[in-house]
DNA sequence: GAACCTTTCTTTACCGCTATAGTCTGTACC
DNA sequence: GGTACAGACTATAGCGGTAAAGAAAGGTTC
């Protein structure tokens, strides 16, 4: 049986094609009367409504955005802060009537989603810039927005003040009295634990992982304080095991300066674990103000952002730049760099003190210039 | 300047338009010097690549899969447990190449993106089944599975045993001596706290609410108990105040079974709040062992559901469907019903004993038959 | 009663790509 | 030297819509 068309159904009515397409898409081009006589014959053909693939192929809008999601979706969207923003985006672009599309960066086979899969404008979130979805999207001149991550000359890049939030943190342990400083993140291989070596390159290109690093550094060199690097393989497993090994260093830090909360939620379950008390024996730090942050004990002291301003920052940007296609006397969106806030809570000055006598005691020469 | 086509980058070439459409799309079907070619004449005219649209139009296919979802994704993806599925669904889907496309129920405006929007099928996810979105993906004769909820006749469904799960949670604090049991749900209306009112038609239609009601109900009713309704009008907030008013009711329950986890949580909040010990004076019960139920203190006894399971199963019986149409000598996939599991944590049976006295005492006449 | 709308439908001309079945050429085989 | 066959490319025929302009019929205005 043929597959039922507007061409069908036109026929069967007696009218020009055009006028079945009007009855669906533009009822107040033809009347009343006729549009029901067509509805009725598309119903009893078994019409299923306009092939979306081919109104999207004549109007040129298919209906609904991209985000390329560089880590896998079972990882990202299990934390609360990614989904939250992914949440903020959809419900923004919701009034609009677009969907919203999770392109996997790597796919099986020689489907690539980012050059196949038909879409209005994409977000990338959080990529690195040289993989090669990335560049598919960017090849295909779609409207764009890059969210923590920097953007291409002339590109909208939606960010957070990583930097100012991490120097903040390292500032605040520093002005607590703290000198034995430990930053706990990810990027340096597969070793958990404490590490000399050398951020891989592909986490160096990942913003907020260099901003970060950069913003402590920035707050630690202040007072010429030489911090332990520790590595976490996964951000999301492991990271007990990673943080057992930096509390079980001979001089082991006072203060922790964490990439996120989620890793520095365990580090506090690591510092229970090694019976070390929270903030007295050790200080934690983390970023992001993950929902985990109050829910702990103490609560985390946090850099907070607020990822659903992020989210709607970047909806609007690209609905902005994909009406700008469509008339070019709107004015293109900026680039906008939204604030963050240290929040101090009871992981760094909690009811108990810091024990300075334990602080000031045996560093090791290499950890103070 | 007109927009480059293959027929542009043919014309320059000197070739049919196929054979540019095979340089891109089917490398085996031309000589490598002759592609070469090609691509170096595409890339001078600046190609953007085969247009996904049209290429749709022209396969039939369109590379990605649509989840229905009928609750603000918002609060939808700050659920862990949500979110969790959705990962499962777009990891399990990626090695085939397909991306996911978040479908809103309710859009602004005339769009209706269950109508307009492209995709090879998709996946309803605990909707309402009255939702004119779900009747739009069915009119459209899309490959569709249902996940959480009823499958219309001949429709594939990935459910979990809800109303099992149910009943053992409520067997579970019957057997522990509690006979004043309260039920913390939602969907009656807007009012937070204790309710004889009438269950919304709309909540009584999402599975998952009616078959857990339905479950404890019947591991009640051996028993002879006549529970108390609490109604929780947003699922994701103001639950505290429903559990505190719930907790201030003159004889106040002594075990409490919850819809969900995250609900379960605020009734330990209010619990601590009201300065009663769970589970001494208060036995708490989720669902779904959300990663909340293990932080909680104490450890929140819940049913676990495997939610990536769920979202495993519903992708594979979805590619199963998509596969089949394209293939009829394919089997259909089967409808599962997954196990559910009751944790036994401490929030029922921790250190602390159950204080007989008070669950014996004063139980008003209406909660025993 | 001529000019001018409106309403309602039709005509024309695409949108950009792919499946399928050729055609043509050269080579291998016996 | 005729047949068979593989490789490389082309011709044909859609896929199922929509935009924009045009035409026919009827009504309004002064």
């Amino acid at each position: 049986m043929a597959r039922v068309t507007l061409q069908s159904i036109a026929e069967r009515v007696g009218v020009s094609r055009m006028t079945v397409s009007n009855a669906f898409s533009r009822p107040d081009q033809l009347s009343d009367a006729l549009r029901e006589r067509i509805l009725a014959v598309a119903a009893e053909l078994g019409y299923l409504g306009p092939d979306p693939s081919a109104r999207s192929l004549a109007t040129g809008t298919t209906g609904t955005i991209g985000v390329l999601w560089a880590k896998e979706l079972r990882y990202s969207l299990a934390d609360e802060v990614s989904a939250r923003f992914l949440g903020a985006v959809a419900d923004e672009l919701a009034p609009s009537g677009l969907a919203l599309t999770l392109v996997p960066a790597i796919a099986g086979g020689s489907v690539v989603p980012a050059r196949d899969v038909a879409m209005d404008g994409a977000i990338a979130f959080s990529c690195d810039p040289e993989l090669p979805a990335l560049d598919w999207l960017q090849r295909r001149g779609l409207p764009l927005v890059y969210v923590d991550m920097a953007a291409p000359r002339g590109g909208v890049a939606i960010t957070i003040d990583d930097r100012g939030g991490a120097r903040a943190a390292a500032r605040h342990v520093v002005a607590l009295g703290h000198r034995h400083i430990a930053l706990f993140t990810t990027g340096f291989g597969e070793e958990p634990g404490p590490t000399t070596g050398q951020l891989l390159p592909e986490a160096g290109r990942i913003r907020v992982i260099a901003e970060r690093h950069a913003g402590w550094l920035e707050g630690l060199d202040d007072a010429g304080i030489v911090p332990l690097w520790v590595n976490q393989p996964n951000t999301y497993a492991d990271a007990r095991e990673a943080a057992r090994a930096m509390l079980a260093v001979p001089d082991r830090p006072t203060a922790v300066l964490c990439l996120t909360d989620v890793l520095a939620s365990s580090v506090m379950a690591a510092a229970a674990d090694a019976g070390l008390g929270v903030p007295g024996d050790l200080a934690v730090v983390g970023f992001d103000d993950h929902p985990l942050a109050l829910r702990s004990r103490p609560s985390l002291t946090t850099v907070r952002q607020d990822v659903e301003a992020k989210g709607r920052a970047a909806a609007q940007a690209l609905l902005a730049l994909v009406a700008g296609r469509a008339d070019v006397t709107l004015s293109r969106p900026r680039s906008q760099r939204l604030p963050v806030q240290l929040e101090v809570r009871g992981s760094t000055s909690g009811g108990v003190q810091l024990d300075r006598s334990r602080t000031q005691r045996g560093l090791p020469k290499s950890w103070v210039q």
